[in-house]
RNA sequence: CGGGGCGUAGCGCAGUCUGGUAGCGCAUCUGCUUUGGGAGCAGGGGGUCGGAAGUUCGAAUCUUCUCGCCCCGACCA
């Protein structure tokens, strides 16, 4: 991408709370619609894709199959389950045309049971594993930290339905596992806390947490008290949902018996504040973001130091060609300073400068992370490919 | 839901107490000079002060109502 052809409206000053909102609000990634309803500009829609595709990934590596339900959904599933009422005011209610309610989804328990009953399954067809990654809402009280406690925001919510308890406990412990992966995979240092089920209902559940400066809980570790973010929560759920909503198979005694069923959520777009929470840097007021290789929006940042310098601009037009869908290519006739200003924000691993001085020598300086190196023109590919291969 | 606060140009703010029809920084536009960490100079454009009603000769400023937003608490899979 060029940043001539790149929406990215930079901020110099936004007033906000938590570092990640001023930073996501700073860089471009977000803007603000309402209280608690967030825009995802074109880079922060590049990151929430990212991390999108890593959580649907491990879904599917755990034996998830990916689906989609609505965000409407009628209100008449969730009265089944008698979640209707006991949702309350976080629960947006909206009438159609013809005045039929419906709600917009804060969860998607009630219209997955509903596509398992409509499917018509026999014990044969056990376990069934479902996810999708949504925009759910909940008419939070006081949203805070943008998209933190944000009303829309992005959820990736498993269900499975199992025969037995056994088997869907044997499920739950594969997620659990699944789940320390995906925030493995995303160096997010994660804690595990057995919690209440709460509103969801059933037997037993986890959560998965960060320690966070913006976390709303608080927890004891060696002595001192933190605060703690929440970023992923799993129940097994038994037959909460399968009775009241009537889910059920013919066992092999020729019983009718309802499914047993879990759920298990990440919250996506929680999951990138929490991210920048724990990758920018502050150097003398100014901050930065340094995104790790493997989900940062551009993996190469190519600063062209002076755009109307031809050599610079051959070159850095070459290398351009040469990583196109890796890399932003700052082609902008503007000072050095600003583009670094930006190339702090956009937070690239890689980050190759063209400087008219170093040409000269037929090299350019390479940045990765803190670590500066001049390298020969005629070296960079090995270079650059030798960090992607890592 | 209780307490506090804010709403003035795209963004960040001053002006409100003590009424006299708006100002600063950044951004933006034009020109010239610049380009090794958010350039400099000169010139220009943009708001009628969240909305409504009222008081007044006159309201961003005072009064009332209303909408939106934020912070603390409570609440929160």
């Amino acid at each position: 991408m060029k940043a001539s052809n790149f929406f990215l409206p930079i901020k110099k000053e936004v007033n906000e709370v938590s570092i990640s909102a001023k930073l996501m609000l700073k860089s471009g990634m977000i803007q603000k619609l309402a209280s608690g309803l967030y825009s995802w500009l074109p880079l922060g829609y590049k990151i929430i894709s990212n991390i999108e595709n890593i959580v649907s990934e491990e879904f599917e590596s755990m034996g998830f199959n990916r689906m989609c339900i609505p965000t409407l959904h009628p209100a008449h599933l969730w009265q089944e389950s008698e979640r209707y009422e006991a949702y309350g005011k976080e629960m947006l209610r909206v009438n159609d045309r013809k005045n039929n309610e419906f709600i917009y989804g804060p969860s998607a328990e009630e219209p997955c049971v509903d596509m398992v009953r409509q499917a018509n399954i026999g014990k044969s067809d056990l376990p069934i594993n479902l996810f999708n990654i949504q925009w759910k809402f909940r008419d939070e009280l006081r949203p805070r930290f943008g998209v933190v406690r944000c009303r829309e925001f992005f959820m990736c919510d498993g269900y499975s339905f199992h025969e037995t308890i056994e088997s869907s406990s044997e499920f739950y412990d594969t997620v659990f596992n699944g789940y320390k992966r995906i925030f493995d995979r995303l160096n997010l240092n994660v804690f595990t806390k057995e919690a209440e089920t709460g509103e969801v209902g059933g037997l037993k559940s986890h959560e998965f947490h960060v320690l966070s400066e913006i976390g709303e809980d608080e927890i004891e570790r060696d002595g001192k008290k933190h605060k703690s973010l929440e970023l992923g929560h799993i129940f097994l759920l038994g037959d909460r949902y399968t009775v009241p909503m009537d889910l059920k198979i013919t066992n092999s005694d020729n019983k009718q018996t309802p499914l047993i069923m879990g759920c298990y959520g990440v919250g996506v777009s929680r999951l990138v504040a929490a991210m920048v929470e724990s990758y920018y840097e502050c150097k003398d007021e100014n901050y930065s973001i340094n995104w790790p290789i493997d989900f940062a929006p551009f993996k190469i940042n190519i600063i062209n130091a002076n755009a109307k310098s031809l050599e610079c601009n051959q070159l850095s037009g070459k290398l351009y060609e040469q990583y196109k869908n890796i890399s932003f290519y700052d082609d902008r006739n503007i000072s050095i300073g600003q583009k670094f200003a930006t190339s702090d924000l956009l937070g690239s691993p890689i980050k190759i400068i063209i400087w008219p001085k170093e040409l000269k020598n037929e090299s350019v300086e390479i940045r990765i992370g803190n670590s500066k190196e001049i390298v020969k023109i005629e070296q960079i590919s090995k270079f650059i490919d030798n960090i992607l291969v890592k």
